[in-house]
DNA sequence: ATTATCTATAGATCTATAGATAATGC
DNA sequence: ATTATCTATAGATCTATAGATAATGC
């Protein structure tokens, strides 16, 4: 009978490190930090628990460098959809194709960051400390956004956070109920709100 | 040495479904549906787990039933907290009261949905049939409170659901935050944004 | 000597169930 | 006879680590 094949030992497998990571990013965004387990990760990696205990010290840590990860990307992501010096118009169509393939990526950073962030009572204060970071971070990007390309300065953080607060429900009902044609009415109605809400003086 | 006490046996406990259920609420709200164990509410309520698989037959049936008693508690606060035939403005301001000790109720049972929600794609469809059922009640009830104080009827789909969105928002960020003055500010905003959303024809 | 893995395992915890037992209702 | 528990346990899975091993760098 065939036994397990033998697992070629420290044979210096490519970026094992990076492939865990991708690994875990993949399990938070389809469960939680909980339902995430370190056998699951093995299982899809093709490594062996110490493997990641040499890299990452704990499960913690594991969960803590998948919110750096994903979080920084996300920011990236959010920079980069950035048109510089367009129309309000122009900023905001970008805006929301920019978010609609966030919210339908495979890797669902935003949702990441929710599961993570609703088991934040029972995580390390580095993981609290890091969320809050980048929601701090992508609430500027926002504001700047909406700055530059209206000239608005009244209630920028208000608007923000009511950006930022409907992305974030648009990708938790996406996640729910996986229908692109909600989605994308659900992204054209934050941009209605958004245009209501901005008072171009300029 | 004193062993544990002896547990009386089948003694009639006074409810204790009803303890188990509420111990499983507080679990979710709290964590996630993988966070929740049997183990950790049998120490809870002092019972053992035959007597929560007696009641509800499965760890994803105790989790069903937490979704469905919390989301019907939601609704029929959502419910009470219409003033029925107040002017716009009373009813706003009922309403932003309502989310906030909702928001602030140690029950969490926007979170807990939000939870469940989150790892829904582990879920049974049942308990997936339940939050949309949850979420869709919610929806109208947002939509009638517009309505009668209103008038209006154009868009009442969209802004229900800008307003669900929002909600939810300042939900997960009390949840991280633990802020008071930010969800009093956030639901604030949310006042505002309403107040521009709505087209008072009456 | 350092880096990155593996084998093997400890010890805790998880969900779930078989079968016993006690109280209650007919 | 039915209802609601318990004791006891099975068997799987969880996080984590000790110690061995192989490749690489000095």
């Amino acid at each position: 009978m065939t036994l397990a094949t033998p697992v070629s030992k420290a044979v210096s497998a490519p970026n094992a490190s990076g492939s865990i990571l991708d690994a875990a990013i993949d399990r938070l965004a389809e469960s939680s930090p909980s339902g995430m387990t370190i056998n699951e990760i093995c299982k899809r990696v093709g490594v062996r628990p110490p493997a990641i205990y040499y890299h990452f010290g704990s499960k913690e840590g594991l969960v803590s460098a998948a919110v750096e990860t994903a979080g920084n990307a996300w920011l990236e992501a959010l920079r980069a959809q950035l048109p510089a010096g367009g129309t309000f118009e122009e900023t905001l169509v970008a805006a929301l194709d920019g978010w609609q393939a966030l919210i339908e990526s495979p890797r669902r950073p935003i949702k990441l960051l929710l599961s993570v962030q609703l088991e934040s009572a029972e995580s390390s204060p580095e993981i609290r400390a890091a969320l809050q970071r980048v929601y701090d971070h992508a609430r500027e990007i926002i504001r700047l956004g909406i700055a530059t390309s209206t000239g608005q300065t009244k209630n920028l953080d208000g608007i923000a956070e009511t950006v930022l607060g409907l992305v974030q429900a648009a990708a938790i009902h996406f996640h729910l109920d996986g229908d692109r044609t909600a989605l994308r009415a659900r992204l054209d109605e934050l941009g209605r709100t958004l245009s209501l809400l901005v008072d171009r003086t300029s």
